[in-house]
DNA sequence: CATGAATGAGCTTTCATTCAT
DNA sequence: AATGAATGAAAGCTCATTCAT
């Protein structure tokens, strides 16, 4: 299992290159669809240069896998999550952080959500990067986000914290897909085009309350 | 853009191994990786009269999604929405029905999934094809679902028949998720293991039924 | 072990063409000098039948080795060996049809003795091939042929049926090397050319029943 | 013709780990099977440093080619030829001299085989030097060897020298033969393992003599 | 001079598509 | 009309050779 590490020095300018084109290639084109000689050509190097760093197609695919999450994760800010004080600034500034991030990274987006599919075959070890990547949006991880919060709330009697995960994880599901709608209608929106979607969780966050709160 | 419509003669036990082989093939191993030497085989027929009956491997693409649409809008029974009394009883019965057709047609749920991604770079015509069948999970198509119940229920003041849509959406999102992750970790589950989701469910209705009725 | 067969039905005049042109290909540039391509376009075939034929150039050439050893097989004429009424007329014979065998075949021969080398990384099934083909000319093998005349004359004590079989190993490696280096002087040769080596070859049985026969 | 002779200087110590490699791999790998690469990686020179010295791949091979038949012919101590003073201590000297150079230079041996082969297409220089090689185990040079001591021998009449010469290599190359099937059994011999070999030559050697010397 | 990273021509192999039977 | 053997463009990958450092 231990790979022979042949230590292959590698150019930090041209594996940023082949990262990009990467990333762009197989989130456009997918796994099979993406050609090694276009990734080459539009990173401006040379075919065996990619084999040289990578070996071969498949693990190429892994390392740009594990660059777009990599850069996901460098940009992640939680505090955003941490630092609100109550439910509608949190929801909310997540809403804005959701959509800025992939606004900012939709081939990230893509590759990541398309590799779930694409890696059914592959390695176990890149399997690993693909499902911490789901798992943030799960579960498990909402949990630790929005529970310090709900600390502080007078919850309703009858309704369990995992109630209340759930919806919220629908209605960041609910924001995820009303921002795909909008990108793919308007492609070059930023920011100030979402402010629709934003006011509709304010509306999702109003009736959550409502129903989860105790009423004083 | 007229097809020329040549009109072949199809025998139609053909068509339909055609069909449910391809289904199968490009739902586990995408477009690129489905071959049509395998398909030809595993459906007992020659590779000729795949290319004479669809032409290409790319509108032998498109013909199995619009299959996998037709078969999965043929089953859909949209009475459980309409005669449901009440949110809880609706809901129940859309997750129940979902889940059922999630668990009874796997396989055009994924490739229907997939081809989102997949038919990025190809032909316009199938676009709508795929397009409908995510717009039937979408807020017009919620909207139809839901407001005859909508109109027999006191909602609250300031609460917008679109945030219920889009928080129901929401809800069927995350039955979805909370679907597919069940599915994973135990791929040959009935109806009866999905209790749980089902009781999920319950508990997020009861939450939004307490956040956009009036309080009487 | 057992390989699927895939019974691919082949072409009797392709796989005639193919077998003959990687003869001479892989007899004059050996394994990896020999490109498909050039086999397919001297053979008049298209590159793919090759590996539709023989999967890959490993099995190509494995192919190729039997198709040598079968035709060097199919024209083995022993009757020459054992039909002989004396040492002489044995040998001659032999000789001759040693000579003929290797101005006949050549391709098949050089082939089969670069095998040995080329083949050493490579499957035991056709290990098996080359070695007999090997075997043919060894000790073993030359004990069958000559006993039968041995056993009818009278042999010096002291002189071991052992030391006349390589006594004649010894004489017919002699024949080999020196029709070697006629066919180099004079590679457009013919069976009369080769009276030279016929005649030394008399030369050497005489001697050799000098030595081991009984001086009457 | 007129090779440019641009007179590198070359480092004594480089090119003899470069020899020692080469002739290594060139003889278990044939010439396309070893890769440059891995010569100077072994050889613990770079890459640029071969080509600098051998211009390319085909006359590094020369190179090794000319640097085995001199590590051959530098050792070649014709005396044990010379000195013996019958016919069948001088054998048994040159059978043992000749297994002793095989087990000992087994890669010299195998690289200067192969290039017989190899080197069909390839330049005219080294097909001298190979030939050479090969002379050396040829009638000619035989001649040379053992005229001195049939000079002293009363040779039978109808009994030519050139006949004890063919018959004198066909003993040495049956010696050949039987060395070589040895050292396959028994990859790691010394010289006693070859004793019944030489036994054999004695009984060889016995019968040639019964055969062409006058019979008192 | 020496180095070894980079290049790209050239090789093996795959597979959608054609077309003789 | 149906078949599936044949095709060859296109893809992944290798490695002798070059050349900037």
């Amino acid at each position: 299992m231990t790979e022979k590490k042949t230590n292959i020095p590698m150019d930090p300018e041209k594996v940023s290159r082949i990262m990009a084109t990467s990333l762009t290639e197989f989130a456009h084109r997918g796994y099979r669809g993406a050609k090694t000689e276009d990734i080459a050509q539009k990173a401006v190097v040379s075919k065996g240069i990619i084999f040289r760093y990578y070996k071969n197609k498949a693990h190429l695919y892994m390392a740009t896998l594990k660059f777009a999450t990599d850069r996901i994760e460098s940009v992640a800010d939680y505090s955003v999550w941490h630092d609100a004080q109550d439910l509608d600034a949190m929801i909310v500034n997540a809403t804005k952080y959701k959509i800025q991030l992939q606004l900012q990274y939709p081939e990230e987006f893509k590759l990541l959500l398309d590799a779930y599919a694409e890696a059914s075959d592959a390695p176990s070890a890149l399997k690993h990067e693909i499902a911490e990547f789901y798992n943030n949006q799960t579960s498990a991880n909402m949990a630790n986000m929005i529970d310090p919060i709900l600390n502080r709330l007078p919850i309703r009697n009858n309704v369990s914290r995992k109630t209340i995960q759930g919806l919220m994880l629908g209605v960041l599901d609910q924001v995820g897909a009303e921002t795909k709608t909008l990108m793919q209608k308007k492609p070059d929106a930023d920011l100030t085009d979402f402010d629709d979607i934003i006011e509709n969780v304010r509306g999702y966050i109003d009736v959550l309350e409502h129903g989860f709160l105790k009423k004083e």
